[in-house]
Order: structure tokens, then C-alpha cells, then sequence
DNA sequence: CGGTATCCACATCGATACTG
DNA sequence: CAGTATCGATGTGGATACCG
């Protein structure tokens, strides 16, 4: 409650959307913060720029746009703007965008799996 | 012939190893440019400080360390110093670097069925 | 051979303010 | 609602030089 539309996003694992957090990984992780967790958000179906913003905590609108479009010149996801006021913009997987799925379950698998023995050596780890 | 130790790394796909190459994804690529390529070179058995550079062509020797150091401190790869003259270094992949085989070829699995379709998206895209 | 030590260019990200 | 426009902090990667 007062979540907005976060539990709209089904979270795979506890900490999955937490900033830093390694499996925030997937094919997108070219030096783009966010990619992944956008193309994640839309795994469900599509989504609004806000319901966007909702569960990327933090983002804000400037590098949610930049995100944002960088996913569609790659052609993974579509933009559709309807002609309402207020406005309403949606945006959706392609066909190849819903092909990342694959890959991103295998990361995400992994995370769910050993992420718990990487935090452990990086506390262990001396300095 | 002159490219050293090249040939002990397979290339899994034509340019995997040049720069830019989507396919350098994996589950480390969290802001690090290189580790997930490592990673792929120590795949195959362990490697030297030396033996790293030569696939991965244009890294220097000091941003090659930062990444060998944040794999060892993350769990990943252990690092063994002979005491030798010359000295000699080994980098090999511990149990919980193997687990990464998956997710890795996943990604690599994907890029190479669909790094035409984004390729061509993006020469498409407008600007 | 296997690194360190500096210095620096560049890009990404974030904060803030504003708009159709 | 869905952005755009600036500006600035931060940090990552690269160039170069040097060391045990």
C-alpha cells in the first residue's frame, strides 16, 4: 500500500530491484545501469512510463527516457503514444526484446543461487 | 601466427572479443567493462597476466588488474604467484566462477541468434 | 613478467527546474 | 502524464611512465 504499482511487478527473488543488486545482470548490462530492469518490468506485459518508474526506484525521468530509447533504437521494445489528455504513453516488448527472456532467466537463476556465496567472499575478502 | 596465445582461447562466435560486442554480457558486466570476458578466457583452464591480454585486445595492464582483483575478492577466480624468475602468475576459475558457465552461455547463445536483428534495428533507427 | 603510480578524458548518472 | 533542459558529481577506462 502506497507502493503504487510496484506489486503489479512480481519480484523473482527478495532483493531483486534493490540498487546494486548482481542480477540487475542480463544481456543488457553494456555499461546501462537500468536496461535490464526496464526490459524485466515488461516481461509482464506492457507498461507506462510511470508504472516504469515505480519499481526503479530512483531513476529518474531524464535517464529513464535515455533507457528508454536506447531500447528501442535496439529494437527491444516499442513506444506507443495515445492522443489523450493527459497523455499516455505506453511501451511494450518486441518479439526479439521478448527473446532476452531466456537469458535472463538463466542470470537470474544463478543470482538466486550464489549470490549468497559472492557476498560472502566480499565480506571475507580482506580490506 | 605472432598473436602469442591467442589461438588457446576458442572464440565462441565471430567477433565475441571485439569491443562493443553485445555479446560480452553475462552476469558481470555490473559497470565492468572486462571481467565477463575473462571470465569466458578462463573457461577453458588457468591463465597468465600475459596470456589475459592478448584476447583482450586494447586492455591496459592496469585496468586488466582492477578486474582480475574485483573477480578474486568477489570469489570467483583465485590468483597463485610462483616464486620464479621470472615471475610467473596463474588466474584460474574456482568452483563458484564454474557456476557461471550457464548464464554465460546463455547470453552467448542468445547473441549469436540475435545480434543480426539488433544490429539491423539499429542501423534502421532514425538519427 | 606482472604489475603500480599518476594523470586525464569522457560518459553516465543524478539533482533540479521547467513544459506541452 | 510524460517528458526536456541544464548542470554538476562521480567514476570508469585509457595513456603513459616506472618498478621489483
Amino acid at each position: 500500500m502506497g507502493e503504487g504499482n510496484f506489486e503489479r511487478v512480481k519480484p523473482l527473488s527478495p532483493d531483486m530491484f534493490a540498487p546494486g543488486c548482481p542480477s540487475n545482470l542480463t544481456p543488457f548490462r553494456i555499461g546501462d545501469k537500468w536496461a535490464g530492469l526496464v526490459v524485466q518490468c515488461l516481461e509482464e506485459g506492457p507498461r507506462r512510463f510511470s508504472e516504469l518508474r515505480v519499481p526503479l526506484r530512483g531513476v529518474t525521468s531524464k535517464v529513464l527516457t535515455e533507457t528508454l530509447r536506447a531500447l528501442e533504437r535496439d529494437g527491444m521494445i516499442t513506444r506507443t503514444a495515445y492522443d489523450e489528455t493527459p497523455p499516455r504513453v505506453e511501451y511494450e516488448l518486441t518479439s526479439l526484446g521478448r527473446t532476452l527472456f531466456e537469458p535472463m532467466e538463466a542470470c537470474r537463476k544463478w543470482a538466486a543461487e550464489h549470490l549468497p556465496e559472492l557476498v560472502a567472499a566480499r565480506e571475507a575478502y580482506p580490506g
